[in-house]
DNA sequence: AACTATTGATAAGT
DNA sequence: TACTTATCAATAGTT
């Protein structure tokens, strides 16, 4: 092989020369080395990224934070990672497999517990819902909103279950 | 250099081969063709953000959607693709100007949100939802519950709307 | 899916 | 931080 020839070739020439075995995968302990190398990689990582997006015409988002806390970002052209993002939420919120992070990282809005009842439930859902469609961007924080999107995803995702069980339940409608 | 030995070696030897060529920055267009790379590069890619996350300690989220619509994941140790985004998300909504790679000054992520107050849209509205979920099946007719998941439709419509007017563009790295 | 020739990435050195 | 080069890793084309 042509491979073992090189080999060769370099053990005549290179003979003293310090052998630069394999990276083991685990921190690496250097704090100078470590910053070095992340330099690297990350342009090597957000290079890759790029690639696959374009040659393989396929969606992709990066986020990166150093150590350091700094961020670096990709996102495949035509999208932001919002978007991107969005779409994966979407699914995990759709298929069970990927719904766990989605519980953990839920915001616990259901401390308070009392709430004035005013009319019924329908009632009430469209009175908020008119007011969430109304609600100015700006008045809530990216966090509150997808925390939002969730709990109404899954509100949805209850009602639409009740919807079958009633169907399924019931002789005929 | 070792290299152009390595390269007259190889004129000697594979006269006849195949010359491959590099690759070029664009669409595949052969669909077989893009698939296979998007399998191997799609690994490559995973591995790569995997090696820089455990080797310089840093925090990585990397979602892709192949063409057909297949997502892969991947977030360091510690960390959920939600809680990555998230950080990114608020320091996205923090720092007016998201050009990431150019700010040269460490961020402070030590920065706190405010919470929602209570009786806020956000709190109605998941406590609502939470009710949504929680109210007996029997009690509503299959009317009241048709226009329940409607109200609520639209409802995530809404908020997914406001998502994505949030959504900025993203400044490729 | 497995195999190599080749290109590409990068660890260490400067 | 940037450049160089030895070395290792990824992968394009082939089977």
């Amino acid at each position: 092989m042509v491979r073992e020839e090189l080999q060769l070739l370099q053990q005549e020439k290179g003979k003293g020369k310090k052998k630069r075995g394999r990276v083991e995968l685990r921190r690496i302990d250097d704090r100078i080395s470590r910053q070095v190398r992340f330099s690297k990689r990350r342009s090597g990582l957000f290079k890759k990224a790029c690639e696959l997006s374009v040659l393989c015409d396929a969606q992709v988002a990066l986020i990166v934070f150093s150590p350091a806390g700094r961020v670096y970002e990709f996102a495949s052209s035509n999208s932001s990672i919002g978007e991107i993002f969005s779409r994966y939420w979407d699914l995990a919120n759709t298929i069970p497999d990927l719904n766990i992070e989605a519980r953990e990282s839920r915001v616990d809005y259901n401390i308070q517990k009392e709430q004035p009842s005013v009319g019924s439930l329908p009632d009430q859902l469209n009175i908020i819902a008119q007011r969430a469609m109304e609600v100015n961007v700006n008045e809530m924080s990216m966090a509150e909103i997808r925390s939002l999107e969730e709990t109404v995803t899954s509100a949805l995702a209850a009602i639409r279950n009740k919807l079958r069980m009633k169907v399924v339940g019931s002789p005929q409608t």
